[in-house]
DNA sequence: CTGTTAGCGCATTCAT
DNA sequence: ATGAATGCGCTAACAG
């Protein structure tokens, strides 16, 4: 039995000590409000003004109240917080659980700096139509445990018997326009057709297009921009090959091109990923690029600037979108903007490199 | 006005159904425990009951209690919930600003699917040293806004007043071992042996070895082993420099490379990104690779069967680092685990691809 | 400007 | 097996 055995605090890292500290306090489990209060000698509720209201609250108060905190290393309990003031300060984001990550985490970014420069934390959630995580998803929705949501995944986590959007929350779409939502967009469609003209002022008039997935809205939207505009001239073809934007749909891609009896001499794909899978493939089987082909891809991924050879491709502002996003949530929750106010356009960039050349050249 | 005026709920969206069943609650912001202890005819016990335990209630109750809750479109509201059990299953999962998309986005991906399949969210938060969001990270751990958490950034966040490993809640750190959790790493020293020798046998005996930040956990390991390895034989000569994971830091060491008197024979890259970059710059300069100079790199992130040469590096389980983490961290939770349980070690694999050859052959 | 009080919605005693 | 009542920790009315 050890009496009078002293602990030298001083000498025990700090969180030795505060571990102590809260053990002082009413029960086990860190100390509450209440404990502040008794400590500052004032009654709770100036405790919870001093942190929420600083200003409502007598300076010499304050600082006790404060200073109070600190000592007993204070942290207002969440759950009671967003029980009380009905809401949570916590964001939903939903992804899929196919992205292409190298687009996604630099939107990700975006966002969670944005959220976090406003005191909002944020919840991720993968879903793929159908699997149970959707209907967690929902629920999510409606538990109150979210403020509002922020669809990267292009289409809202819907049962068939509920959907997320049913919730009654704000919600932001990213990159997709999803109904119901405010969407943040890029002019994707204009983006192509400044491509698409610069593959044709190199006298380049047999395309090829490697779409995206049936449904998904960037396909949808870059491939009805690309056709319309290929329509309006006479001379032009344009073929279409199948593909769910991956590098393995580009490399399946380069083997049906490989086949063609008259190849084109111009591939548009739908995303990067797919454009170098292609390159990579067809450059094996000894068909140069720019030489014999010129391929061109979409959303400006990093590794664009570093496959051989760099890409053509069109550049989004990728963690603009995210800031944008959440921005844009934020404001509908601070009640000064909604939904009719949307969509919001950014504007994408063409961005030249070694992938392309006039025909004939290269 | 419309007297008698009929809604024919089947032709109307499920939305505006529920919408509608929703107002007949007791108040504005949804369906309460109440409301459905109400429409079934029970206490708002037997409703808890019969949602978390539905074994202890009767089988007639528990379904006109499910029955309710379907009807009203009850979900549970999350706060009270979490005020009242003490806990949130919620985890909070922090990384920082530049990490290696291609590597921890499938970390992620990993924990997420873990995580939900067993009810939990995952919230995330990026944090660098010394700025505000490190102590939003913190307080986050004091607040009873998570259960538990895991760190992707290989340093716990710390602001010197307090740290994040204070809080008394479990913590896992996957890749990098941070003092005070359980890790999850892979046998990353006995892996870049594996690859040492397997470029020895080819020959090899100048190396370079592209450096990760200082300080930084897997940087040490690897470089420690690497070191080691080759100081046990007396004809290898071992270069370094700096760099700090990024394809950028490649393209520099690649021009420190390319000035050096007598050029080493082989590169091992401290990760992918610098040995793509590395690669991209010496082959521009028109040095071979592998003809001149091999290079290797370390992750096994999916680019690096597109780059060209395709790369020669350690492959780690990405998805089942995750997993295992969530999974290890769930157990913690459960009490059925704890730190002295730890560490966990996943096993790498070697992959050649044609960034590396015999010396002289290429 | 500050203290007292009530209640956010739920899970869990304690009775029955 | 079920119901009544309590309190998780906090903030917002209301008083003073």
């Amino acid at each position: 039995m050890l009496i009078g055995f002293e602990i030298d605090y001083k000498t025990l890292p700090y969180s030795r000590r505060e571990r102590n500290l809260v053990t002082q306090t009413t029960n086990g489990r860190g100390p509450k409000i209440r404990d502040v209060a008794l400590h500052a000698g004032v009654s709770t509720a100036t405790v919870s003004r001093a942190l929420t209201d600083p200003a409502s609250v007598r300076p010499a108060l304050r600082d006790k109240v404060l200073e109070a905190v600190k000592a007993l290393g204070y942290t207002p309990n969440a759950a009671a917080r967003s029980l009380r003031a009905g809401r949570t300060r916590t964001i939903l984001v939903v992804t899929r659980k196919r992205w292409s990550a190298p687009f996604f985490s630099e939107v990700l970014n975006g966002i969670d700096t944005t959220l976090a420069r406003a005191g909002h934390a944020m919840i991720l959630g993968n879903f793929d139509a159908g699997d149970r995580r959707e209907e967690e998803i929902i629920d999510m929705m409606f538990s109150g445990h979210i403020d509002g949501a922020i669809i990267l995944s292009g289409i809202a986590a819907d049962t068939g018997t509920r959907s997320m959007l049913d919730a009654g929350l704000p919600i932001v779409s990213i990159s997709a326009a999803v109904a119901g939502t405010l969407a943040i967009v890029t002019d994707e469609g204009e983006s192509i057709v400044r491509l698409a003209d610069h593959l044709l002022d190199g006298g380049h008039r047999r395309f090829l297009y490697l779409a995206g997935p049936l449904g998904n809205y960037n396909e949808t939207v870059r491939w009805a921009a690309l056709r319309a505009h290929l329509a309006g001239r006479a001379d032009a073809t344009l073929a279409r090959i199948e593909g769910d934007y991956t590098m393995p749909a580009g490399i399946a891609a380069a083997k049906d091109f490989l086949a063609m009896a008259e190849r084109p001499s111009a591939v548009v794909a739908c995303n990067d990923e797919m454009a170098i899978g292609f390159m990579k493939t067809v450059r094996a089987a000894g068909v140069a690029v720019p030489g014999a082909v010129s391929v061109a891809g979409f959303d400006g991924i990093e590794f664009a600037d570093y496959c051989e050879p760099t890409l053509t491709t069109i550049r989004q502002p990728r963690f603009e979108l995210g800031a944008a996003g959440a921005e844009t949530l934020l404001k509908m929750l601070a009640g000064t903007m909604a939904l009719a106010d949307g969509p919001v356009r950014l504007v994408n960039r063409l961005r030249l490199a070694d992938s392309t050349a006039p025909l004939g050249a290269g």
